[in-house]
RNA sequence: GGGGUCGUAGUUCAGAUGGUUAGAACGCCGGCCUGUCACGCCGGAGGUCGCGAGUUCGAGUCUCGUCGGCCCCGCCA
């Protein structure tokens, strides 16, 4: 444990009070107490964590943010009263104490604790704050709720996993100002209180009272302010940044979340992989002390899709998808698949090691474990094989479907599979991205079962040459898949109106051990493809002027080449630290309803601050008021 | 908007098929204890079984509704 820059704490050796007040001045945190301090008579101040109380001696373990110290009341060497009312301290009391550092004899060292050789020998104390009876215990060994983790965050913050949590962020977020700044980034703050835009997610809104009927968004990004920004000259920006999306909870995703915001003007895509993997590598070294190879391994969008599924792979175990739409061509009397096929359908496959005898018919047939989960996203069904060996030692698919297919086609398919006896072939037979969709779950979900991820493995990887849109079915409209200011690949440009799926774009995104960490573009800088774009979209002139004629006008002044990324601290916090949940890496995180249960928000507020706005309830909100105020019975106030 | 799951003592949980006084561990309170360290020993207090209806002679248990936590689908440019 480091002494923090700035911790300034006085010699050791000036002269000590016979007393413990809240005036004397601690010597060291108890954490920190080390053979150096034998001998000497020091001042602790923190919390009580634990009491051993035999009697006649008192043992009990101080607790600050560096770790804990065993101190000892003895009543041959307290002040008169002093050693009564050690008998009374309780949990979480906080204390001042002063004593001799004594080494402990070698039976009575506690290897469990890093100042267990050591312990204080109370000289005197005094009590700075009574604790009531905490609500739950600080101790590793039990476990406690979210929602009272939440409510009382105060005291959840103080067990030692979210002590090294929230300081290695401060950590983190250190290490990448420092290497940001040596690259002649600049740090500069954008505004919180925005213009709304269309597109992309749903905007958390803040009415104007200035200018009643109108309102601020706050930002899903800086995105427009950094390519303004840009055209400013400030040539390198960055940004650890606050965005707010009000859209639903994850586990991995918070209503206000954290971006290491940056941009780049005259950048190159191999440039902004080599910047932001040394970036990647430098909050690795800082927090775990571990070396990330770079470069990293780079894929295709079209090429991670198909062969894991997904557009944030996690390359931490093998167990590719494949395509076996060619080993049905013939001999498949299979008619769901022939028809899917015939449609242009896929159909692709995982070839499970050993997943034969862990998977009993039951958990494979419809409903059963595998199908359902196929099921979630979106699979019609799930056809499945067990690999075995016949006695001339050749690989024979068995199934309930076996006899749909003859001899020839479950050759090809085990051929095609590399198939070994033991194996579970799990095939969906869809469209492509549905069939890619639900095989890349299920891998996911059968490399955690089977056990194949390494949990101490770190593995990033670019994924490049996104689709510039996707088509949306609903909205029967193109749709940026990144956002409507991301360059198109120039060698589909020609395409850009006539077959707008099939044009990349300069996009990227850092996946990392099947996260999503970090994504961004080269941004579209010629005013005139920028209204290509938006016409793309179906944002019309009038709206394009209105929503964004500050950058269009901007790209018109001279507008350099720009493109950027941001990264998710959050998340990237989540990996270093080894967490499954986002709120284990941020100090005040929101439940799933996007609420606080210590601070109660969001909270109703007084008529008039509504009125103030210009603003009125729906009748079917007052309603709801109204009858939450009269179970409440009484409370006066709005809400 | 939808699916799943959970809600019992301060905390974490147990309470088959509905049936007498709802249990355990830790914590808390009192007592004892001079080398413990998840101290130990003895004793004790502590419950609106989330909330509201319903079924039933009888509900922690069954049904419906509702609130809240968590996970997921949709959503997240």
């Amino acid at each position: 444990m480091r002494t923090p820059p700035g911790a300034n704490f006085p010699s050791l050796h000036r002269s000590i009070m016979s007393q413990a007040t809240s005036e004397s001045s601690r010597t060291c945190y108890c954490g920190e107490l080390s053979a150096e301090h034998v001998g000497k008579e020091v001042v602790l101040k923190g919390w009580m964590h634990s009491r051993r109380d035999h009697g006649g001696l008192i043992f009990v373990d101080l607790r600050d943010r560096a770790g804990m110290a065993q101190v000892v009341f003895d009543p041959d060497s307290l002040p008169d009263g002093q050693f009564e009312q050690a008998h009374r301290l309780r949990g979480e009391d906080v204390l001042a104490v002063v004593g001799q550092v004594r080494r402990r004899d070698e039976d009575k060292i506690n290897p469990n604790i890093a100042t267990g050789e050591l312990e204080l020998h109370v000289a005197s104390f005094e009590v700075l704050s009574k604790a009531d009876v905490v609500p739950f215990k600080i101790d590793e060994h039990q476990s406690v709720s979210e929602d009272h983790r939440l409510k009382y965050r105060y005291i959840d913050l103080r067990r030692p996993a979210m002590q090294s949590s929230i300081r290695t962020r401060a950590r983190v977020n250190g290490a990448v100002r420092r290497y940001l700044d040596g690259l002649g980034f600049i740090e500069i703050e954008t505004p919180i209180l925005c213009k709304a835009t269309p597109e992309g997610a749903r905007d958390y809104l803040v009415p104007s009272r200035v200018q009643q009927g109108s309102f601020y968004a706050l930002p899903q990004s800086p995105q427009l302010y950094k390519q303004i920004l840009m055209m400013s000259g400030f040539d390198r920006y960055y940004q650890i940044a606050r965005c707010f999306r009000d859209e639903d909870l994850r586990a991995n995703r918070q209503p206000e979340f954290t971006q290491i915001d940056c941009e780049l003007s005259f950048p190159t895509c191999e440039e902004i992989y080599e910047i932001f993997e040394g970036m990647m590598a430098a909050i690795y070294r800082e927090a775990k002390g571990i070396e990330l190879p770079t470069p990293f391994p780079r894929l295709t969008y079209s090429n991670s899709m198909a062969r894991f599924g997904s557009d944030k792979p996690d390359l931490r175990f093998e167990l590719e998808i494949r395509d076996v739409t060619e080993a049905f061509a013939s001999g498949c009397e299979f008619k769901v698949f022939n028809t899917i096929i015939e449609k242009g359908g896929v159909a692709r496959a995982l070839c499970v090691p050993g997943g034969a005898e862990k998977y009993s018919n039951t958990q494979l047939k419809p409903g059963g474990e595998l199908p359902a989960f196929a099921a979630r996203y979106g699979a019609k069904g799930l056809a499945w094989f067990r690999a075995e060996a016949d006695e001339g030692g050749v690989v024979s698919l068995t199934s309930n479907i076996a006899k749909f297919f003859s001899d020839e086609c479950r050759a090809a398919l085990a051929a095609a599979l590399d198939a070994k006896p033991g194996d579970l072939v799990l095939i969906v037979c869809d469209k492509a991205a549905t069939a890619a969709t639900v095989l890349g779950q299920l891998r996911v979900y059968l490399g955690g079962e089977l056990g194949l991820i390494d949990s101490d493995a770190f593995c990033p990887c670019w994924i490049t040459d996104f689709p510039l849109f996707d088509w949306d079915e609903e909205g029967k409209r193109w749709h940026a898949l990144h956002h409507p200011f991301t360059a198109p690949n120039p060698e589909d440009l020609d395409r850009l109106e006539s077959d707008p799926g099939s044009v990349r774009s300069l996009a990227y995104d850092l996946s990392f051990n099947g996260e999503e960490v970090g994504g961004g573009s080269i941004r579209i800088h010629q005013p005139e493809l920028q209204q290509r774009v938006f016409r793309l979209l179906g944002v019309s002139e009038d709206e394009a002027k209105d929503k964004f004629g500050f950058l269009l006008d901007a790209l018109r002044f001279g507008a350099p080449p720009h493109g950027g990324i941001a990264f998710g601290v959050d998340r990237i916090m989540m990996q270093v630290m080894g967490t499954d949940s986002i709120r284990d890496v941020i100090a005040f995180p929101k439940t799933q309803s996007a609420s606080c249960p210590m601070t109660e928000a969001p909270s109703g507020v007084e008529t008039s601050q509504v009125r103030e706005l210009g603003l009125r309830f729906t009748p079917s909100v007052e309603k709801k008021l109204a009858d939450a105020a009269d179970a409440e019975a009484g409370g006066g106030s709005v809400t």
